[in-house]
RNA sequence: GGGGGUGUAGCUCAGUUGGUUAGAGCGCUGCCCUGUCACGGCAGAGGUCGCGAGUUCGAGUCUCGUCACUCUCGCCA
């Protein structure tokens, strides 16, 4: 057989691709291997898209062919190997669509090298499948187009960070896995111990103690693709489970140097990989108190060009009895402007009012200007001083809209922020051509909590508080604010850093003021306390999430379309069958019996 | 743990005020077809309508419960 003696000059399964012939290929004898991507069957005349990574060649297969009925029986997504010559495509039969849309190959031979069943989710088309057949089937959706994209420019991404980072001079060090739990504030992954009976590892949270500890240990300026792991429930942008972050960490720097360093990688990253406006840097720095105020939460898309402003005074001993008297007791009003929107039917404005309660607020107060006419309930009442005080700050127009939150600060703030978007997005406000990348700064070392009665860490409780030991000793904790900061692209938060707490006697100071003594941090950070002792530098970092940066970049809605094998929303793997129950011979070396809780019968 | 949405063929979905034998497209099986690239044509198989109760002469449709998936709140500094 000549295909035999062809076969021992040629590689075994491919002399090129599926994406790298072309007319200047023509005659030439090829051998390709790849997965039946679709076929079309003419009774005479087969054609079959054989597919790989790279792409798609049409092959072509004449009833003359001793390999027809093999063709003509093999089913989608088999994987094939052809030997056959490039022809040229008449005219009319190219395929603009494909870039080796000119040739087409004429088969010699075929031989399967697996055979496909039927599949329980079809490779070919856009078509939307059910999350949990995607999950359990993923090795046959990760062969679609779309997601396939996806993972390759995730990798991609990934070796552009790398080269960034290590061309300003980090380098990459790996963390361990199985360490002792770290001071997130996550529920822990813990793995039993067989050598230490009741004793457990925690998963790393993130390498946070470990890239500390590699400052103390001279190592200058770390980065680390870091698996980090939080045993939390899922979200659409939060993996549950795992996921990466580009962790990094640098000495001797300020809170200005960190964002010098990372400002860059971000720009260009979102530059190199998407054709959207990106921010220039340097990224503009908001206060975490004007976020709060302007944009109602302390991640703002500033794509959204709604401003939230204070118009408490306005109300204050107004007519508009509901609102005075809450102000009285010291809550604030924000209004959030709806150009425009004026003229709208009270449905509108009733709806925008449910739609908040059923966010778990009172309501949304509403004003609406009909060709210069203020309507509802607020212009009715709140006296035509107030009206006019109103108008003129918020510069209303003849036919605009707007909406009041009341509340406590925090309350007033959250629902104004919430308007804010949901105005925004309803009113199509959001141009999606743009990145616009933004730094959280200043924000509060403590917080009240309302729940526990006590003050507690807003932030990372390693963060080195704004003035230092003299803040911490005079002012009212709540006041003091961190050397902490999140970055922020589009309403999504995709880290949050600080410069560290390096001193051992604030580090203190700062614990003692939530209300842990000293016994206990020596308990619970011993490692890295201890470290401080002898000679920690001065040192911050910052640790963005590579899934959702990847995420943006790839202009998905779900976390799960850019992760290979994730998990579903309760933590299970469908595909692999995770997790699963542990043999009792492996739970009795690791002295450990499970109590499952008695769930009801049928 | 709370709230919302969804659940009908392998997949995507339709199914009227409760009324005879639950439909379409893709996929699958068989036959036909020599220029398609979402090939086309003919025929066929495939359904405990998520599951369990209830109301009713009669339930895919109404009620209750339950399960699964998903979004969301809590949680995640």
């Amino acid at each position: 057989m000549n295909i035999n003696i062809r076969r021992v000059k040629m590689h075994q399964y491919r002399s090129h691709t599926c994406s790298q012939l072309r007319s200047s290929d023509v005659d030439s004898t090829i051998r390709l291997s790849g997965w039946v991507h679709r076929k079309r069957d003419h009774g005479g005349l087969l054609f079959i898209d054989l597919r790989d990574h790279y792409g798609l060649t049409q092959i072509v297969i004449d009833c003359d062919s001793p390999n027809f009925q093999r063709a003509e029986e093999v089913r989608a997504e088999s994987v094939i190997s052809i030997d056959g010559t490039v022809v040229a495509r008449t005219d009319d039969t190219v395929n603009k669509n494909l870039p080796t849309g000119e040739i087409e190959i004429h088969v010699s031979s075929i031989e399967v090298l697996n055979h496909a069943e039927e599949l329980p989710l079809p490779v070919f088309g856009e078509q939307d499948y059910p999350e949990d057949t995607r999950l359990k089937y993923r090795f046959l959706d990760l062969r679609r187009e779309r997601i396939h994209k996806n993972m390759v420019l995730r990798s991609d991404v990934i070796t552009s960070i790398r080269r960034r980072m290590t061309d300003q001079g980090f380098k990459e060090y790996q963390t361990p896995i199985l360490t002792a739990s770290s001071p997130e504030g996550a529920r822990d992954f813990l793995v039993p111990s067989r050598m230490h009976p009741g004793k457990f590892y925690a998963l790393p949270q993130a390498p946070q103690q470990f890239k500390q500890l590699l400052m103390v240990a001279g190592f200058d300026r770390y980065f680390q693709i870091a698996p980090c792991f939080r045993d939390e429930d899922a979200r659409a942008d939060r993996s549950p489970g795992e996921f990466y972050q580009l962790d990094m960490e640098m000495s001797f720097a300020t809170q200005e140097d960190v964002f010098a360093a990372i400002e860059p990688v971000m720009e260009g990253i979102f530059r190199e990989f998407s054709d959207k406006k990106v921010t220039a840097a340097p990224f503009p720095r908001i206060t975490f108190k004007e976020s709060m105020l302007k944009y109602g939460n302390d991640k703002p898309d500033l794509r959204n060009p709604i401003i939230i402003q204070d118009v408490t005074e306005a109300f204050r001993g107004s007519g508009f009895g509901i609102f005075a008297g809450m102000i009285e007791k010291g809550a604030v009003v924000r209004a959030v402007v709806a150009e425009g929107t004026g003229v709208r039917p009270r449905s509108f404005f009733d709806k925008m009012n449910d739609w908040a309660r059923s966010e778990g607020f009172a309501g949304l107060g509403y004003i609406n200007i009909k060709e210069g006419e203020a309507k509802g309930p607020i212009a009715k009442n709140i006296g035509e001083e107030k009206l006019a005080q109103l108008t003129q700050q918020l510069e209303l127009g003849d036919n605009d809209g707007v909406f009041f939150a009341c509340g406590k600060e925090n309350e007033a703030a959250k629902l104004a922020g919430l308007a804010r978007t949901k105005v925004g997005h309803d009113l199509e406000l959001i141009k999606d051509d743009e990145f616009k990348f933004c730094w959280i700064v200043d924000f509060p070392m403590y917080e009240y909590d309302e729940e526990a009665k006590k003050l507690d860490f807003s932030h990372n409780p390693f963060s080195m508080p704004q003035g230092g030991m003299e803040a911490l000793n005079t002012m009212d904790p709540e006041d003091i604010l961190g050397y902490q900061y999140d970055i922020v692209c589009n309403g999504i938060e995709l880290s949050s850093g600080a410069i560290r707490n390096h001193q051992p006697e604030l580090m203190y100071k700062a614990f003692e003021l939530a209300g842990y003594s000293k016994e206990v941090v020596e308990d619970k950070f011993s490692g890295m306390l201890n470290a401080f002792k002898f000679g920690a530098p001065p040192h911050g970092g910052i640790a963005p999430g590579i899934d959702r940066i990847v995420m943006l970049l790839a202009n998905e809605p779900n976390i799960r379309e850019v992760i290979l094998f994730p998990m579903n929303q309760k933590a299970e793997d469908l595909m692999m069958n995770a997790p699963a129950a542990a043999e009792n011979t492996q739970l009795r070396e690791l002295h450990i019996r499970t109590m499952i809780p008695e769930v009801k019968e049928e």
